[in-house]
DNA sequence: TTCTGTAAAAGAAGATTATTCTGTTTTTGC
DNA sequence: GCAAAAACAGAATAATCTTCTTTTACAGAA
């Protein structure tokens, strides 16, 4: 199982063949060059196929971006959603949340690298409503499940406005810290640190 | 005292005056269109100027945004001291890196918004190695600073490479949410809330 | 199988935009 | 006042995204 099995997942069969290639390989390109210096060129290239094929398929740059983009939001939201499912408490429904975010992104830092890279550029370009829906949607599923644990809720004492960001504001930037090479010990290290502490934050 | 300030303390004089107003067009540029979609013409539109004086003296886009990003990083640091300089005790530590970056972000939004946008971009240009001994310094003083209470610092129980992301990772992310419209309430509103969450998260 | 319409693919041409280069004007230091 | 350096202007160049036209492959019907 390679780093590609997310886009495999997403565009599967063999009529999608170049499709999925052309993703692969411009998804090198962007974590190789960074998103701005990819050229259309480069992964052309790198797939030896022709600009037609990839306009065809694409429209344009930003069309490759949005696709690896949202493939790659899926499966960690597909991961997140499989550690919640099975929780039972407050409590565990924290931990839950940093440690699939930590585990997911330990086991896939390339992918992790280019969602931080690649967010604002999506929420400028063509997709700005779907990523807003997509957003959206987590967070309202996520607020109810956190809300969903009986009078327990009463443990966050915070107003909810701000839930979020005292959960994983800590865990994403270590993260960043890590994937830029500033800190050297893994994120997964640090998981009973961060989801300990974040629960902390939430009582008063 | 309008948002410009901040480049009438870094470009001072009659000298730096077409610097500095073509800098203020582009930051106007960079946060009306995004850094991405700038172009050079449209500076040049706004400050009736020509390319070849732009590029005399910034040598690239990259130097323009890499200018403003420092100018705006120096001045969050400088409001960051000032409230630092003063602090007697861990605690009082603590709530001034939080309180200090909660108010520069809502005192200069623009510039904030600026500085998340164009932060990846410097870290892969030209600039990234001065980049890279800036961050270091600030990293390497607020350790000192934060380690230097005596005693009082065995509060921090926590790795220190996790500590900084545990006091500002949660302001970080809401300020990134309040400035994208995701969320409405003034960050300031939160001062407490963020100060207190992140000294318990601290604790052990 | 042969025909036909649709999708896939190729690559040349067009348009946009960053950057360089050359020349001119202005300012500075002596 | 003069030479040297800096500031400025704009045309020319080069890189790169996107569109357009043409060719090829393929799936389903007659």
């Amino acid at each position: 199982m390679n780093q590609f099995h997310i886009l495999e997942k997403r565009f599967p069969g063999r009529r999608a063949a170049l499709k999925r290639d052309i993703l692969e390989q411009a998804l090198y390109c962007f974590i190789e060059l960074g998103v701005e210096a990819t050229t259309i060129e480069a992964i052309k290239a790198r797939c030896e196929t022709s600009v037609g094929a990839i306009y065809h398929h694409f429209g344009n740059k930003e069309g490759i971006l949005s696709a690896l983009f949202f493939a790659a939001q899926d499966d960690q939201r597909q991961h997140l959603d499989r550690e919640l499912a099975n929780t039972k408490s407050l409590h565990e429904a924290v931990y839950s949340v940093i440690g699939s975010y930590l585990d997911w992104v330990v086991a896939n830092p390339e992918w992790a690298r280019f969602l931080y890279q690649a967010r604002s550029a999506v929420a400028k370009g063509p997709f700005q409503e779907e990523l807003k829906d997509r957003n959206a949607k987590g967070f309202r599923e996520l607020k109810a499940k956190l809300l969903g644990f009986g009078n327990e809720s009463n443990s966050i004492v915070q107003p909810f406005e701000i839930v979020i960001s005292l959960i994983v504001g800590p865990s994403e930037n270590y993260c960043k810290a890590w994937l830029a090479g500033r800190v050297q010990t893994s994120p997964r290290d640090y998981r009973e640190e961060f989801a300990e502490s974040a629960w902390r934050s939430l009582q008063r």
